[in-house]
Parts: structure tokens; C-alpha cells; sequence
DNA sequence: CGAGTGACCGCAA
DNA sequence: ATTGCGGCCACTC
């Protein structure tokens, strides 16, 4: 990874890496970018940085869907089950479905 | 360049 | 258990 890279380059990079039927959590990428504070970051970049992504496979800490997500919690969850990922009240679980770039 | 904002997180009432 | 508030960092306008 280009560690010139920006923060955002490297959230995109990150989440472009999370393999189909595996999520993370906001937290989880700020703190694998360098900041683990900077949550709403990812955030940000989710609803301003390439749409392209795999966004519907970043969640929040509660393993639930995040809000600002274009269709909604439902585009959100179906898109995930397409993956093979279960959801349980409305939320994956985490000790399961989370995915770690580092290991694997 | 400055200010506002947010697809979050954690704690407090 | 639910609701409200603040903080924190980087991005966009």
C-alpha cells in the first residue's frame, strides 16, 4: 500500500479488498487506515468517494446497516444475503462475517 | 484557505 | 431499556 496514500485512498483500497460474504465495520477500517477516531470519516467517503465500491459490505459497530445507505437498511441487508451473509435481528454477526485485511 | 458537515462511537441522563 | 449529547478526524463546498 502507497503510504503517500490518503486517507480515503486507503479506505477505497480497503474496502475494495473485503471479499463477498465478509463485512467491516466502519471503526474497524478508520482504525486500519491510521485513525481509529475517524469513523464518520469513512462515512463521508462512503457517501462522497466512488460509488463503485462494495459499500454495502461496510456496517456499523452494531453489525446493522448503515442509514444514509441509498435504498435504505433493506438495499443494504439484501445485498449482503446475496453474499451469503446471514442476518440476525436486522444485524450480521461479527464474529463470523467480520473480515480483517491483515489476517485472514 | 476557512467553515460546515457527517453512511460513527461512546458515555451520560 | 431508550433518548440525547459531545467528540473526533478527514472530506467537500
Amino acid at each position: 500500500m502507497k503510504p503517500s496514500a490518503n486517507f480515503k485512498d486507503r479506505v477505497e483500497h480497503l474496502v475494495q479488498l473485503i471479499p463477498p460474504g465478509r463485512v467491516m465495520t466502519y471503526g474497524q477500517i478508520a482504525a486500519s487506515c491510521g485513525s481509529p477516531m475517524a469513523a464518520r470519516i469513512v462515512g463521508g467517503i462512503a457517501h462522497y468517494g466512488n460509488p463503485g465500491l462494495p459499500w454495502h459490505r461496510v456496517v456499523n459497530k452494531h453489525g446493522g446497516c448503515a442509514v444514509g445507505y441509498p435504498g435504505g437498511v433493506l438495499a443494504q441487508r439484501e445485498a449482503l444475503e446475496a453474499e451469503r451473509v446471514e442476518f440476525t435481528h436486522n444485524a450480521v454477526n461479527l464474529e463470523v462475517y467480520l473480515w480483517q485485511p491483515h489476517v485472514q
